[in-house]
DNA sequence: TCATTGCGTTGACGCTTATCAATGCGCTTT
DNA sequence: AAAGCGCATTGATAAGCGTCAACGCAATGA
């Protein structure tokens, strides 16, 4: 249990096995069932979710019903509301399985806890939301700055579990697109 | 020297005067022009800067010539092409001054110096990366559910600085648009 | 087996935004 | 004071994307 997080850790820190036994008493597992909702918008997130296996969408939904995507996770990935996990307030979208998954949860009691007794962690807190800051980071100025078949490609490239795995038309939303126009920019790809 | 940049730490962390001037010791103090660039794509990223006294933006060139603006800073802020800044690889993106600005240079060096003598340090970039990101990730999701005249809204009340400081075409390449788009976008908004 | 449902695709149309061009204004420079 | 320049604005037109509607297909269930 708990492999693929110690594995993702340990190639950031270097951890004793007296020190991942102290980080595994906070931690808890935890299945979930396709389309089972794991945090609501109007909740408060309790918990931050590494994804061992699986994967797993957070959304929000606007004035006229029409969701957006703000982030997959799949295997090795951290989902939360971070805000509202930070914070203590109500989450501002919902996280929800696209797959059967298996997670291991982190409240903020617990993060806390482990944050105080275990200063390489706190490295690895940074390095980890450092990343995921670049990645949002090039996603945006792939936004600001490509064609939508640039954006397309780009994605398949970096994430091709994402093509295999998810709906178009998730990943239309996830470009912020309706999935009449991410068909078309498939097709006009394919016609090349 | 350096008050703004201790006082912004002592939002999140309480540092002894013994290791404020620790950390002083790592500091380069920078004047710099408006207009004058810090930092060129191309470039390898030394130094984040700390914006004292100013303002600066980060930005990128496309194929066409059109300037996407990534990132602005003002007082207060911490700017650099992180990605550079970390790996130590060449820079893709410019960064200049918006107005003469008093900067404070600290370098990856220097950094990770701190890093390692101060503690307390690390949950500091830890708090900020954090803020960033969380900064960033609004800036995206609204770029994804709301209309034009709710983005501008929104970063006039958000950053009202921005509107008085920042001619408009850097906004509208803020925002991802012509200026020409943007002038019509706060004709509709003043016509209400 | 047949009906149902959800998804991806395609077509027609309209709205939004980019592009190109022109104007006026304020600021700087000489 | 005059000329030059960058910037914001406005108008006309074109391109891109959203919306609405219809269809085919595969998966699901009666």
């Amino acid at each position: 249990m708990y492999e693929l997080f110690f594995k993702k850790m340990a190639e950031k820190i270097t951890l004793t096995s007296a020190q991942q036994d102290i980080i595994k008493q906070y931690l808890i597992p935890k299945k979930i069932r396709k389309n089972q909702y794991l945090l609501q918008e109007g909740d408060v997130a309790k918990h931050a979710a590494f994804v061992e296996k699986g994967a797993l969408r957070a959304y929000s939904v606007d004035d006229r019903g029409t969701e957006h995507i703000i982030q997959f996770a799949f295997e090795g990935w951290t989902i939360s509301d971070l805000y509202s996990f930070l914070t203590g307030e109500a989450a501002t979208y919902n996280v929800d399985a696209l797959e059967d998954s298996e997670l291991v949860l982190i409240s903020k009691a617990a993060q806390d806890e482990i944050l105080k007794q275990i200063p390489e962690y706190e490295v690895y807190t940074r390095l980890q939301i450092t990343g995921a800051y670049l990645a949002m980071q090039k996603r945006l100025t792939s936004i600001l700055s490509l064609s939508l078949e640039e954006r397309y490609i780009n994605l398949t490239k970096l994430y091709p579990n994402l093509i295999q795995r998810v709906p178009q038309r998730m990943i239309a939303s996830y470009m912020g697109l309706t999935p009449e126009t991410l068909s078309r920019v498939r097709r006009k790809i394919k016609d090349k």
